[in-house]
RNA sequence: GUCUCAGUAGCUCAGUAGGAUAGAGCAACAGUUUCCUAAACUGUAGGUCGGAGGUUCGAAUCCUCUCUGGGACGCCA
């Protein structure tokens, strides 16, 4: 049982129904500052209906638990309309040690999702495109939202959608066929083809018709044109070439890659049963389904040329999502610019009467922008993942060399801590908020970084190693003075990984691991852990409290945690 | 024009189902290594929480208006 609640209860007995546990469990808060204790109750709200000044209630309050609190609390103060409830701290102590260390990773495991499934649409880069800083965020975010889900007792299923449809691929089609190679696209495909993409809208502006040319092509390659099929087909297959690189180097797998190309066959079932409910509504030409009553603009659902789009496809992604998977929910990690496509995705779904059109879940994200401005594929403004993360990777290198130069895995342990510095970089903000592009911010080491949280885990281990510290029949006894803070960081894990299932929000686990690592950081300064005296042992079951404890915050951030570096 | 997201220290951001003295990191300056990894730690300095009203015992947090920036608003995704 968590101390909030023994101390709500407490509470509640003594308040005898002026207002109910819940509220009282609500109002409990964590004071800002260790003078006030580890935990208060504030009595403003209680004065109007007791008729009471607080600061008296407080007083009064704190006087009668004095007597009746369990030995959980060391003591119980009044202070300016706050009862404050200082933790025993002997007893937590042994209490959150014993705990971490039975159940090691397990430690803070939630079962609110009872073995229910969730699909996470994340990564979705574009095919014949490079996969650019923008799609890391989808990536890196849908990928610890799986793992905090996964710890948190929810079935998730990762899948990558790929853009591998659209008229992007006639354009492509009708710039290739114009100025591109074969020699050169087998070389460096990816570059070489978002050149091609960069060049035709350079002629585009120039030359109108080649927007006709592109619209064309794609639909007939949608006809199924064999020599529309088989340039798309290469194009693809080499993109995924290189995408798998990026995704091996990240440590992220997918358990289905069905990208926008895999419902072509599946589109024709939904646009029939918009028509067969009359959802359906010409309009300029184009298919639509009109929104009125949800106050948004109508959804496209064909061209006026019979070409289907973005909106068609998912539709029917959602629907085979639902069937295939039996998924309670459905989560879409997809940048924050369209909000409106998914808001239209559900009103359509709810519309065709699918009540699971509920389970969608839009989880926006902001941009990554270049000169405050959004990158842009069409005039070949993008920064490229893979050259950010050599460049992090080598970094770590270079450090690596500086700093502890006979460390074994070097290799690997640079890959882990640069690919850490690039995920935390993005990981610890919230992912409301626009990032400009900053080469120099992510590849920063020091204060609120990845390698930090990292580097302070390695000093943990590296006292675990010199201890050879056997967990088996430890006396905890902490004297709680300089470890408290580390204790009280430890006790809050459990929260922290509430917090970032509920919002969807791994940042809260960052934030967490950076405020545990500061914490640690400070006790190893101040406390000579490896003293021999009779403390040692207690201390090495809170150091290696915190290394499992980190190691599963970095986890579930999809970062490795190197035992050395 | 409509909708939406954001505005907190020089910079990057925490803090927002209202609560005590608004916090970190970076950058700046001053220190700490005969001692468990200095990718660390300590200290100094730095704030009209975009602005104006309002609700409240109490507002960075809630409401209204307003300013600034990003984005989305039919045949791209």
């Amino acid at each position: 049982m968590s101390f909030e609640k023994t101390f709500a209860e407490i509470l509640d007995l003594l308040l005898d129904g002026v207002i109910s546990l819940e509220e009282i469990e609500r109002s409990i808060e964590k004071p800002r500052f260790m003078n006030h204790g580890d935990l208060a109750f504030p009595c403003f709200q209680l004065a109007r209906t007791l008729r009471k000044p607080p600061v008296m209630i407080a007083e009064e309050l704190s006087h009668q638990l004095q007597n009746r609190g369990d030995d959980s609390f060391e003591r119980i103060v009044a202070a300016g309309g706050y009862v404050n409830a200082f933790l025993n701290k002997s007893k937590t102590s042994k209490k959150v040690l014993t705990e971490i260390l039975e159940k090691q990773n397990s430690y803070g495991n939630l079962n609110l999702g009872k073995g229910s499934t969730v699909t996470i649409d994340l990564s979705s880069p574009n095919i014949a495109k490079p996969f650019s800083m923008g799609h890391l965020r989808s990536t890196v975010i849908g990928n610890s939202l799986s793992l905090i889900l996964e710890k948190c007792g929810y079935k998730p299923v990762k899948i990558n959608h790929l853009g591998d449809w659209g008229t992007q691929f006639g354009k492509l089609i009708t710039a290739y066929k114009l100025w591109g190679s074969e020699e050169k696209v087998k070389e460096t495909p990816i570059k070489e083809l978002l050149a091609l993409y960069v060049k035709f809208h350079e002629a585009a502006e120039r030359q109108p018709e080649l927007e006709q040319d592109g619209r064309d092509w794609f639909r007939r390659l949608e006809n199924g044109d064999k020599e529309a099929l088989q340039l798309w087909e290469w194009f693809r297959e080499e993109s995924l070439k290189e995408f798998k690189k990026i995704y091996d180097l990240m440590g992220i797998g997918f358990d289905s890659y069905a990208g926008e190309a895999f419902y072509n066959d599946k589109m024709e079932k939904i646009v029939e049963l918009l028509e067969k409910k009359g959802l359906l509504e010409e309009s300029d030409g184009a298919q639509v389904v009109r929104l009125d009553e949800a106050g948004l603009p109508p959804c496209l659902i064909k061209k006026s040329d019979g070409a289907t789009l973005y909106s068609t496809r998912d539709l029917a992604a959602a629907k085979y999502r639902y069937d295939e998977y039996a998924s309670a929910k459905s989560l879409y990690v997809v940048g924050n610019e369209q909000s409106l496509h998914f808001k239209q995705l559900k009103a359509v779904l709810a519309k065709i009467g699918f009540d699971w059109a509920n389970g969608l879940i839009h989880i926006p994200f902001g941009m990554m922008l270049k000169d405050g401005k959004k990158m842009s594929t069409r005039k070949g403004k993008v920064v490229l993942l893979e050259e950010v993360l050599k460049d992090s990777i080598l970094l770590a290198q270079k450090n690596i060399e500086e700093k502890n130069p006979y460390l074994h895995l070097k290799a690997e342990t640079a890959e882990a801590v640069g690919t850490g510095a690039i995920i935390f970089h993005d990981l610890k903000n919230f992912r409301m908020n626009d990032i400009e592009f900053s080469l120099e911010d992510m590849l920063k080491v020091e204060g609120e970084t990845g390698p930090y949280v990292q580097y302070t885990n390695a000093r943990a281990q590296s006292i675990l190693r010199k201890a050879s510290f056997n967990k088996q029949n430890v006396q905890i006894h902490l004297n709680g003075e300089a470890d408290w803070p580390v204790i009280t960081e430890l006790l809050g894990f459990p929260e922290a990984v509430k917090r970032a299932v509920e919002n969807s929000d791994p940042s809260q686990i960052a934030k967490y691991v950076l405020d545990l690592a500061q914490a640690f950081n400070k006790y190893y300064g101040e406390v000579r852990i490896l003293e021999e005296n009779e403390g040692k042992q207690s201390r090495l079951a809170l150091v290696q409290s915190v290394s499992i404890v980190l190691e599963e915050g970095l986890r579930l951030l999809g970062i490795k945690s190197p035992k050395e570096m």
